[in-house]
DNA sequence: ATCTTTCCCACCTAGGTGTGAACC
DNA sequence: ATGGTTCACACCTAGGTGGGAAAG
């Protein structure tokens, strides 16, 4: 066997990516996770995690008309794009950070008279996936370091869908939700500690077409990509 | 401590990714691998590993010419990219995949008449990185599945680069390297044991401007993001 | 003078937007 | 008739090309 002489000159830390970040099968049905802090062990002491929501004000913005998310066949992002900032972790620890979105009731919903309102009861939910940022696991330190992106999270509506998206059903009203869960290896993740957070302000409904012309018009003028549309300035397009 | 019910609806496996795919710094002196295979041990007798380089025809046809390499203080990709078929890998062992560029000799060159000429003795080398391939690491199932692209490393003449570029002299002759990797973690790759191969048609010049307008050529001909400057169909630009 | 490097540019690829008509 | 969904599209962002003038 020849043996070259190498040099590893540096080397980086274990990430996920790939799949879009997203999940195989084998793992594939709901598991329990312990509690984050057992008192008797001598390992929880070391952290105590703070997350702060990114753009609270954007997102506010939205919520108080009621956020809509755009869901496609092809896959969309979401907008705003869920950042958050972290602090409070055990720099030496290693973390895997996941997001998932649930429904949050039982309804589906229609806009009617410039309102949503109740139209019946929700059809039947698509197993949820969780979308694992592409850079778990990673310590503490690097992840407190910068901001954690999700932007890369896409919603669809198709059921067949085999890119790992999230499938939500339109007309439907849902909460993302953020998970961090201290451990150095994905297998180990249903037997690790964690901690959840919610924030009320990113609540959504997912909708094939805007309804809320106001919703419409914050991400016109909020979504660089959407910058086409604009009245003022950049855009060639006018009002009429 | 809320305990929200969690279900990983399936999950992926570790990978790297960030920095570019590229390297930090507490793993940064060369460092000796232990020899591939261990006649003692009965971890080794389950793979044995062969590598086909992709686009070898494309490659040939720069190698003939003698292949150049732009670099450029903000970096510059590699054509043709570097891409392999990874087969005979132990399916459930886990690999890393990485690559780096070695100095080919220790001599500075020149393009005069047409012709590549020897025009002194080398510049100081800096470090080499090495770049683990941004899926790093995985299954050799996974490994084998599809194509293995390095296309994402870039090289750069900037000796302060802070990306993690592989920093290279201008009118120097390199060689690319692949090495395999048989370790599910970073921090065991100077202990693990691992194959290297060389691409002798992979050779080539690092240059800060095209010297042999055959290679220009065959850049421009090949390289999708280089059609503009072709003369047939999609581009705009006249010979004259 | 000659050779090499730098910088901005037009021209691409790749892919994220809402639109509005067509479809169901 | 109504309401929800799909699709091609123009218009963006983001970033990978070599050219050519200017600089070193």
């Amino acid at each position: 066997m020849p043996s070259l002489p190498i040099h590893p000159a540096g080397l980086s830390q274990p990430k996920f990516s790939q799949l879009n970040g997203f999940a195989s099968d084998f793992l594939s049905h709901p598991q329990p996770f312990r509690p984050y802090k057992v008192p008797e062990s001598d390992d929880d002491v070391k952290d105590d995690p703070k997350v702060e929501l990114e753009s609270k004000d954007l997102w506010d913005s939205f919520h108080k008309f009621g956020t809509e998310m755009v869901i496609t066949k092809s896959g969309r992002r979401m907008f705003p794009p869920f950042k958050v900032k972290v602090s409070g972790l055990d720099k030496k620890a290693k973390y895997i950070l996941l997001m998932d979105i649930i429904a949050v009731d039982d309804c589906r919903y229609k806009f009617h008279n410039s309102k949503w309102m109740v139209a019946g009861k929700a059809d039947p939910e698509m197993p949820k996936r969780m979308y694992i940022h592409p850079d778990s696991p990673s310590t503490g330190e690097q992840w407190m370091q910068k901001i954690v992106s999700f932007h890369k999270l896409k919603l669809t509506n198709n059921i067949s869908d085999k890119h790992g998206f999230t499938i939500l059903n339109s007309m439907h009203k849902y909460q993302p939700r953020f998970h961090l869960v201290r451990t150095d290896d994905v297998l180990k993740l249903p037997y690790s500690p964690f901690k959840s957070f919610i924030f009320k302000e990113m609540e959504f409904i997912a909708v094939t077409a805007y309804q809320n012309e106001k919703i419409t018009q914050l991400k016109i003028d909020n979504n660089p990509f959407a910058k086409g549309f604009r009245d003022t300035g950049g855009g060639k397009r006018e009002k009429k």
